[in-house]
DNA sequence: AGCGTATAGTTGACTATATCAACTATTGGG
DNA sequence: CCCAATAGTTGATATAGTCAACTATACGCT
């Protein structure tokens, strides 16, 4: 099955990476999908993590992320306490059993991107983010 | 905004493309949405071909892609005709105002992949679909 | 021939994901 | 003190993807 275009590689890529990143997660028994695990990355890669900081680093609609987070507590991953100087920023940090998720995802994902990485060089690798990151920028600034 | 990961790099990259494609999709007035246009480029570039050749090349469920085709040949771009050695099979081609769609479409199509690699060279281009494609093969193949 | 099995495609019901718009509550600036 | 701006929530709805049951044709077999 030979990928020709751009766009036909980042797709099959895109729908293959979540449908193993599901089964990975399934088969750890968590009751989290792609979008869980990535609000739970930035949680614990932001301090002080706002539902606002999620809409903007994912560029998700925040109806979305306000009940991805909504399920995240509920799953009593997460806690949201409102900020002192300004209550209506509700700041999000782990519970013990989200940092105790949090290292077993950590495991999950390792496995999933070595499988990913299979036969190619860290080098490979660093440039392959290193160009996605340009085309994320590339389409989301000049926006004419 | 740092693209730390290859997953989130990967999330991101897929997230914005699927909405720039859907935003010059709507911007040419076309019905269309990024699955509709990866069938269609299939069965341009796939003589002969079925159904079953679109799943077997995306990935994706046999009925969503009934639907799909089901679409396209509603707004008559596409046309089905049995295969005449064996009736199960639908072959899919063009219709006159599939083709004169398909061509608008590789304009546009152009004008995202050139925004999108903005700044790269070729080379980096060809690099980055050949290691996507890698990756792709990896998940696809080492499952154990 | 006629039987069973495999294959191509279709459909219904469902789940998951994503988006829009209207809403509340709080804040900071004039 | 009022108002515009901001953070978050919710309901309704749209879009995308999945599962399982079904039809119809084809192929292999004894």
């Amino acid at each position: 099955m030979p990928q020709t275009s751009l766009s036909s590689a980042l797709f099959t890529l895109a729908q293959s990476y979540r449908v193993t990143v599901r089964e990975a997660i399934n088969a750890n028994e968590l009751g989290l999908n792609a979008m869980h695990v990535r609000c739970l990355h930035i949680i614990a890669e932001t301090q002080h993590c706002t539902a606002n900081d999620i809409v903007a680093k994912t560029g998700r609609d925040k109806a979305q992320i306000a009940r991805l987070v909504k399920e995240l507590i509920k799953l009593e991953l997460v806690s949201k306490c409102a900020d002192e100087n300004d209550k209506r920023c509700l700041i999000l940090s782990f519970t013990e059993q989200g940092n105790a998720l949090f290292s077993r995802l950590e495991v999950a994902e390792q496995e999933v991107d070595a499988k990913l990485c299979h036969g190619l060089t860290d080098q490979q690798v660093r440039d392959f983010i290193a160009i996605a990151t340009t085309m994320i920028e590339n389409i989301n600034h000049n926006t004419p």
